[in-house]
DNA sequence: ACCTGAACACCGTTCAAGT
DNA sequence: ACCTGAACACCGTTCAAGT
């Protein structure tokens, strides 16, 4: 949130402004101290032992888990992990990831692309949420489109009317699920599951 | 960038900061207009026929081309297209969906999902690249990882050492295709390019 | 309709000074 | 080592007043 500035915190601590300095280099330092213990809030899930399946499961929790903290979002933009309690994600992701057949540079990577995933849906569902939330603010997109643009840009134009359902209806399990498929690739249909996805 | 401020344009512009609240409702407002006509400066690049290839091309190239323009990034992060010029690119990747067999709506859930991938590599590479111009600043992870944790967090404690190198690694291309691949999923494999992923 | 100046209620950060 | 007050250089936005 913006409530988390130098001066109210301090305020809300007892002190000045100034006397935060001698603890944190900036305000983003502070703000990442500020992530401390958040996870140990959350009560660890139990995963199921399939590795993909475990995969999936970790990630969807991460994503509900943000999603119900919308500040920590914006901490993480920052693109540093400081808390220690949620970290056993980001093991058991490249874990798994490694457990379904992936090397371990293989595991970082789809670890990172999932998180972008993740992070994507937060950050443009959270967008989506303030837009609703003040009605007289203008929309541009698809309502920019005319008729005149069927030719430059038929798809659109004939889902302008659908846009905002169809992206209401942004299914993440499923997405995320489609997304492990591919990162996985041959090692995890060749790894036993030979699990296929339909759409 | 935070160059954009009412007051900073305004006295580039020649005005008073409360003269622009004439033609916008809010800051956010006058964010969303700057973006007019900046993809009008970009080239546009001739692409494959194959859908598949396509898909990623186009995606590929708006990833690009953000990269290259990050205050353009932040300014999207509020949600909405507002540049008529950069919307071939959605239609491309829509258009490329369902022409691999997607229907429009998991062409448009595709589209959403690529558009996660783009985003969070951006948001973060660019969060790497702050924290390496500025020495000082205080890394958390994987720095905060002691022997002590392996048992906790094997593969992250192993992978310490190599962390920073792995994701500096981050392979935008190769991860953007595995996605593609899972989104695509059996309608990009039975569609007759009857490809196949390694790793 | 369009612009203005002054004001309100904030920011992050620095710096010399205190204990 | 730790805290303070005052100050610097900013913010977004409102509002009554001008043309």
């Amino acid at each position: 949130m913006a409530a988390l500035s130098m001066r109210r915190v301090a305020k809300e601590v007892g002190t000045t402004p100034m006397a935060l300095y001698h603890h944190v280099r900036d305000k983003d330092d502070l703000l990442m101290l500020t992530l401390s213990g958040t996870a140990a809030t959350v009560p660890r899930p139990e995963l199921p032992s399939d590795p993909r399946e475990r995969l999936l499961a970790v990630t969807l929790h991460m994503h509900g888990t943000l999603a119900r903290m919308p500040w920590v979002v914006e901490v993480l933009s920052l693109g540093d992990l400081t808390d220690k309690g949620a970290l056993w994600m980001v093991e058991e992701i490249v874990g798994a990831g490694i457990a379904c057949g992936l090397t371990e540079a293989e595991a970082v990577r789809a670890y990172r692309t999932l998180w972008h995933c993740v992070y994507g849906d937060l950050v443009f569902r959270r967008a989506m949420e303030r837009r609703a939330e003040d009605p007289d603010r203008k929309r541009y997109f698809p309502g920019m489109l005319t008729d005149a643009d069927a030719a430059e840009l038929p798809h659109l134009v004939a889902l302008a009317d659908q846009w905002s359902e169809l992206t209401e209806d942004y299914d993440v399990s499923g997405q995320l699920s489609a997304v492990i498929d591919g990162l996985l690739g041959r090692a995890g249909r060749e790894g036993g599951a030979g699990r296929e996805r339909a759409g």
